[in-house]
DNA sequence: CCCATAATAGGAACACGTTCTACGTCTGGA
DNA sequence: TCCAGACGTAGAACGTGTTCCTATTATGGG
């Protein structure tokens, strides 16, 4: 259904069945060029300029708003040209989602996490995630869904994603801005499955079956329970 | 974007905002002749005759398989009257969803569910479910992909569907078959977060980023650690 | 500098979800 | 019984994701 042979700079090409305990090792590989270093300069521009269009558009008028042609045209770039650069509609959409991702980590990587427990150090920085998307519904509700609808062939770029996700919880648990922390496999778990109820979380929300408070509270419960 | 003026036998029916503390009494309303009761005979022979075409068509080639007109052709109605029961192609989906999900909580709720503690009769009834869904992977990616990729238009679908979900585990904490059990909204809260967990685990599976022992094993980790 | 090759532009073509139109058929109340 | 209006059929038409084709332009090795 998909032909799949991106013959350039891929955001994400890890192998597909990297362990997700490789998430405390990858994460700490700290923030220099990161994927998308491969490729020429002008490559690198185009990359970047599809996925400033796509951010722009999605945040204007949210999924549906995100048209091939219309990201191309804004990008101008031709469409064949966004397709050999991303697959699908959702590989571009959730290439733009773990671009966010990366940011959202490089700026909380920065500082000090405030809050005196794990589970406080936890919501504080979902809340600010949380909070920092709900103030842009219509991206959220695009990146999320294709998330969501992600099938096998966005594997990478949802792996990736996850990552960033497990790391972010991993790091908040521990507080330190510190790199190479001594990050068990049982953290991890409990940062899968907290990641776990934040999606389904933001779900509910970008479906209209909760309200931001309603989602607030949820996680705030499932936080304490988890980390208890 | 939908005109959403489906006149005919709604499978879901109730008003968006329904408090998920409702899915216990709900829940308990048993099971005699669900929402699928209004209409004529005949609309109710063209709504089975439709899920199940659907039922059908994704079992044998998932999502992508799952086209309208195939749809149509096969329960033998014409294309207009299937978008007059289902606006879309995920509310038709996510209809065949929560049928699915009916049927197993009437079939759980027959018999006692085996099992010491909520945590072991959580799992054996998750990991029933899950591997009957591992039975099936290309119904389980039409129906989870639809689920995931709904927006606030199927909000009632997907309210149904979760509170078929809340209500199986649930009834698997407390493991007795009666109906009107002392549910505590803290159950609800536990089941919530179960339920999350159990349809994350579910996605890495539909997209081929975890396997069916990973699931497993990722989904006791999780209730063990949620039901502690 | 020149050529072979890859990358891009531009746009037609196709597939499938969705909508719309025109017409036949069933049903329930006067 | 008969009629009005809802329901159903058949299929054209439209929008958008995706694929494909051809000509043009960069690029990098000799």
């Amino acid at each position: 259904m998909l032909r799949c042979a991106i013959p350039v700079t891929q955001g994400t090409s890890e192998p597909a069945d990297v362990a997700w305990e490789t998430v405390v090792t990858i994460a700490n590989s700290s923030t220099e060029e990161r994927q998308d270093s491969a490729g020429s300069a002008a490559q690198r521009d185009r990359r970047k300029r599809i996925l400033d269009a796509t951010y722009e558009l999605a945040k204007e008028g949210g999924f549906d708003a995100v048209q091939m042609r219309a990201v191309a045209e804004q990008a101008d770039v031709a469409l064949g040209t966004l397709y050999r650069y991303f697959p699908s509609k959702i590989h571009l959409l959730v290439s733009a989602l773990d671009r966010e991702f990366e940011d959202a980590q490089d700026k909380l990587k920065v500082r000090e996490i405030p809050g005196d427990t794990p589970g406080d150090r936890v919501l504080y920085v979902l809340k600010r995630l949380t909070r920092g998307m709900q103030g842009d519904p219509k991206l959220t509700e695009a990146l999320t869904r294709a998330f969501m609808f992600a099938d096998a062939s966005v594997a990478n770029e949802i792996h990736a994603v996850g990552m960033s996700m497990t790391s972010i919880v991993t790091h908040a648990m521990h507080g330190t801005a510190a790199d190479s922390e001594a990050i068990t496999d049982d953290d991890v778990v409990l940062a899968r499955v907290i990641g776990d109820v934040w999606l389904s979380a933001l779900m509910a929300w970008v479906t209209g079956r909760s309200t931001a408070p309603e989602t607030a509270q949820h996680m705030e419960t499932a936080v304490r329970l988890i980390l208890r």
